[in-house]
RNA sequence: GCACCCAUAGCUCAGCUGGAUAGAGCGUUGCCCUCCGAAGGCAAAGGUCGCACGUUCGAAUCGUGCUGGGUGCACCA
């Protein structure tokens, strides 16, 4: 642990400590420690011979058992090990338990069905790590599994032609919250959008920012077919008259077409930064797609490529079954992402000789590689399924595998409002905009309901629902149980109970002994594993249900002191009552720590 | 036609590198406030984990083949 987080603890959740890296904390991990524990007696039992040497142990795990009622912990190790030790499980297991019991942590190691040896703890064992939640604060739980190795997690990259829309939020939430959860899991991380302004879309933003630019003079805007025509784009007209005043009016496009580009899309750049802080999403670093262009970069790309001879002249066999009907063959340069698990090799250039859209991608991830990260991840909408393997194919390719590319499709957002598909188009033209969301739904809702689902399943978002304050709605939930938290904390001080976190910290937990208690200690204990889960999977949604069943724990305890006084929090003894608080104030470690991965702000008072 | 994703209780969904009798919430039924926030809690009922084979001591989980739904499929980004 470091040693500013004992230095000043205070009540509410501003002891968060931030997301970057940190080292040398005691992770307070049980789970690990056990199984390290019987690791140490399994290599004990090579050395006397019960079991044979060179097992390879990376299968043996210690986890919760299904059904409390089998013990504290299981461990697998007697059937896994059985077979390559040429042995009766039971005969391992009955070795096992019987070393392990030697261990005063542990108070029974039972054999259970075809193997499993469960295994209880000492009630001392969850008392320390409530006292490990209230010395480490919100550094509880911060786990090592990155090992400080880099990660760049690349998400939201909205194309720079207009607001941000619903589809782009729950990407940005996702990508934020997995940024954070890595951070916390000892990963050195790099948030990056990468800005595609360098394609057709932006010379259409161009001319659509020039009509209304015609239109900031007093002319009529043409907005033809295909331009965009939402009036996002009327400020930018006017901010292109006050810069340039009449000198681009009745020019050919050529004359404008490359300044009002710039221009806009630097505007929508700017836009885009201001939703993604509505929403409380920060990015590290923006790439831009057309600053490859002209520097040689996409071609070095692909000249790596083809020195792999993975770059080669072809042409593509036409799809099969829908073939387009204005399809020919053509001779183009194309990728060979077949020999990286591809389906078909995929064209990097047209047949005029232009790169196509997956040449810059290429070179952009190229970038990354070479800028060393260990690890690269991009959050896609779902419509970019397709566009998966051909990414891993040139990662792959270009890191000579050392890199490994984890893409993340989230699916699809469908909102409604009582029940009622919600459409709405205030100033997009069309769509319903990030910011409609975050001003109809606060961005704390919004940001954990959209970790409530795993990333490729679809999300129904109801405006009705996420705004409703009862335990139908997980955000309230789990607000509530902090809030409750924070209820405790100002009552014990107004019946003069002194229930600093450094006093707490410092209470006799040995008072924290009944079974609805420990089993709140228990779920704690889960919380350091949990994050090491969903950071070993990129799965931040983990941590928003394991949140909701805290909560649920906590309010099951509360209301079980209205049938047995003994459970409630505040005592007349005042060390008792500092025990079980510094339980109440664990969870809400805990909880503020959650809060903080997903980037919600915990409430201390329900209004 | 091919690729990817999804399929678990009436509904919405969890389910850890394969583990024991598959879990929540909503809804239904019945309970709990002279008591720290009832904005909450407890209990009951409710499931061939889409289907069929296979691997394994053991499969909701892994593999193969189906069925149903979604997304995407040369010269767009």
């Amino acid at each position: 642990m470091t040693g500013a987080a004992t230095a000043e603890l205070d009540l509410t959740c501003a002891l968060w400590h931030g997301l970057g890296r940190k080292t040398g904390f005691d992770q307070m991990n049980l789970f690990a420690e056990i199984r390290t524990t019987v690791l140490t007696a399994l290599t004990e039992m090579q050395a006397e011979g019960i079991l044979p040497a060179g097992l390879d142990f990376a299968s043996v795990a210690v986890e919760p058992p299904r059904d409390a009622a089998h013990g504290d912990m299981a461990t697998n190790a007697a059937m896994v090990l059985a077979k390559p030790a040429g042995k009766q499980p039971r005969v391992i297991a009955d070795a096992l338990a019987a070393k392990l019991m030697a261990d005063p942590r542990i108070t029974a190691a039972d054999v259970a069905g075809p193997g499993f040896l469960n295994l209880r703890l000492a009630t001392e064992m969850w008392q320390s790590v409530v006292k490990a939640a209230l010395t480490t604060g919100t550094d509880f739980g911060r786990a090592d599994v990155g090992k400080g190795r880099s990660v760049n997690v690349e998400f939201v990259s909205a194309n720079p032609t207009g607001p941000m829309h619903v589809g782009h939020v729950r990407g940005a939430v996702v990508g934020d919250a997995l940024a954070n959860l890595l951070a916390f899991a000892g990963w050195t991380v790099t948030r990056e959008y990468y800005i595609n302004d360098g394609g057709a879309q932006v010379d259409v933003l161009a001319r659509s920012a020039y009509e209304r630019y015609r239109e900031a003079h007093g002319l009529e805007p043409e907005i033809r077919e295909g331009l965009y025509p939402g009036d996002y784009l009327i400020p930018v007209g006017e901010a292109l008259k006050e810069t340039y005043g009449d000198t681009l009016l009745d020019k050919p496009e050529a004359v404008w077409l490359s300044d009002v580009r710039e221009f806009s899309t630097q505007m929508m750049m700017q836009m885009i930064r201001d939703d993604l802080a509505a929403l409380g999403v920060r990015m590290d670093l923006y790439s831009s797609e057309k600053a490859l262009y002209g520097t040689g970069k996409i071609e070095a790309a692909i000249n790596t490529l083809r020195d792999m001879d993975l770059i080669y002249e072809g042409v593509l066999e036409p799809p099969k079954g829908k073939e387009p009907e204005d399809w020919e063959p053509r001779v183009q340069t194309l990728f060979r992402s077949t020999a990286h698990g591809d389906d078909v090799d995929r064209p990097v250039q047209k047949s005029d000789g232009s790169w196509t859209y997956f040449a810059p991608d290429i070179a952009y991830h190229f970038d990354k590689v070479q800028r060393g990260y260990d690890q690269l991840i991009d959050i896609f909408g779902a419509d970019h399924g397709g566009y998966v393997k051909r990414m891993k194919a040139a990662v792959s390719a270009l890191s000579n595998g050392r890199v490994s590319l984890d893409i993340k499709l989230i699916q699809l957002v469908k909102l409604w409002k009582n029940g009622e598909p919600f459409k709405m188009s205030k100033r997009a033209g069309t769509f319903v905009t990030l910011r409609d969301v975050v001003e109809m739904a606060g961005a704390d809702v919004t940001r954990f309901i959209m970790l409530t689902r795993k990333n490729d399943v679809a999300l129904d978002f109801d405006f009705a629902r996420v705004l409703e304050q009862s335990k139908d709605n997980p955000v309230f939930y789990v607000q509530y149980a902090n809030a409750r938290v924070n209820s405790i904390l100002r009552k014990s001080r107004e019946a003069g109970v002194d229930v600093s976190d450094a006093t707490l910290a410092a209470a006799d937990l040995t008072k924290l002994d009944h079974t609805a208690e420990i089993a709140v200690a228990k779920k704690l204990a889960e919380w350091p594993r949990l994050v090491e889960i969903a950071a070993r999977g990129n799965e931040p949604h983990r941590v928003a249900f394991y949140l909701y069943e805290l909560a649920s724990d906590l309010h099951g305890l509360w209301n079980r002191g209205n049938d047995d006084v003994s459970l409630r929090f505040l005592q007349d003894d005042t060390a008792t009552s500092q025990a079980k608080i510094a339980l109440v104030r664990a969870v809400g470690v805990v909880i503020c720590s959650g809060l903080g991965i997903l980037g919600v702000t915990p409430v201390e008072e329900m209004r």
